[in-house]
DNA sequence: AAAAGTATGTGGTTATAACCACGAAAATGA
DNA sequence: TCATTTTCGTGGTTATAACCACATACTTTT
């Protein structure tokens, strides 16, 4: 196991490769090594393993219950998977987890995280950078759900402005996608989203020049009552 | 503060009275009263409480850039709000929190809550309860961003269907919702919802008495290739 | 049991977004 | 720099879901 690349990726800021190395002893971590295509989580069973990529990429996929698959992500070497059912006890799993390339995954065991302990302090950074990593996951949920609840392509791209204006602190804003990463974000067809953005710059709502927006301050009466 | 009800919460699930006693000199929690109205946590600043309900109700509430007002959420006594921005250091709240009606608030800190400790058990109790709310949060989250990413109501459905079906063990499922909410939980409009639920009962797809829905399980073929 | 209130289904209309196809523009890379 | 590939905008058509209005069924209240 690559104490250095370990000891790099969000889930083990803060610690050192000696506290790593401490940790693993402790815990007992697992690395396994998959073939491309092969299922390393799988539907309806439940797990108790964080899965941290170290090389390669997984798939997590979705299949309904008439067999219509759909890709939900891809993690990529640093990122981790199931996270969310790893730490909910007796959680069936609702993806599959399937590699996307030849890869290598580094099991951690989260009930043996949540032992006190004689490596204690690692530990809790370790327990600390879950629980961030799973706040950030809601945060990026809750903000993806509120831009897609308007039902005109129109209100969902005002929304997502909004956030950037934000985030931003500026009506200059500069979104990290592209039109088609956008479209698939917001929910729509990509080139009805360009058709959008056409007229709103015809109605002088916004300028842009690519991914870079600049957004008009509307009164807020002209808007409001609209359910955009 | 009651420590009865505290103890009985889903967030000190598996602590006794005396062990929310003993947590709670060791973290200093603090009890605020709040009239009808109040906003407890202002969008934009940062937090490092999370906020759990006592009495009464807190709204969740966000405003986008124009000034319009949406509800995301209300949390009753027992529940627990901020937790996502409270775990993440510096992450400014995207919402605010909004007193529903005259409340008792409980704030504990969570940075405090990572440093270990003399009541390490009680506390990694604490943070693996914490953790637990929101993984499941995220499941939650992820759940509905299946069930509404399909762009017709009857791909959303049988999104939703499919979920319940996996759920419930069986094609014969029941939904907690009724029209009107299930219409908000899948983003569309209830009337539409209700005619297209009859259509898929003509079109022999569903059976259906209120909330109890009969799924018929179509060869796969039929869907398969429809992107519903 | 009557009355009031709420939930649900349905018809009709209209706005709107998906879909398809294609050409122009921009990025990539050889 | 030229060729190839990817991204983007736009026209036209069609399916579809939102919206509005209303009647019926079902609940709850008194």
């Amino acid at each position: 196991m690559d104490l250095n690349f370990v000891s790099k990726t969000f889930l083990f800021r803060g610690c050192s490769e000696d506290d790593v190395r401490k940790i693993a002893k402790y815990l007992g971590f697992k690395t396994v090594r998959y073939k491309k295509g092969t299922t390393i989580y799988k539907e309806g069973t439940t797990v108790t393993n964080i899965g941290l990529v170290l090389s390669g990429s997984v798939q997590i996929e979705h299949n309904d219950f008439w067999g219509n698959k759909s890709v939900l992500d891809i993690v990529y070497p640093g990122g981790i998977f199931a996270e969310a059912y790893a730490c909910i006890p007796n959680e069936p799993l609702m993806i599959n987890v399937v590699a996307n390339a030849n890869c290598e995954i580094l099991f951690i065991s989260i009930p043996n995280l949540f032992i006190p302990c004689t490596v204690c302090k690692i530990q809790n950074r370790l327990i600390q950078n879950l629980m961030i990593i799973s706040a950030q996951k809601n945060l990026q949920l809750s903000k993806r759900s509120l831009h897609t609840s308007p039902k005109t392509i129109r209100g969902r791209l005002l929304s997502y402005f909004s956030q950037l204006i934000s985030e931003q602190g500026s009506s200059k804003v500069v979104s990290p996608f592209n039109r088609q990463q956008l479209a698939d974000y917001l929910n729509l067809d990509r080139s009805a989203l360009s058709k959008e953005l056409g007229k709103m710059k015809n109605d002088g709502l916004i300028e842009y020049n690519k991914n870079a927006f600049h957004l008009q301050t509307v009164r807020k009466g002209t808007l409001s009552g609209q359910k955009y």
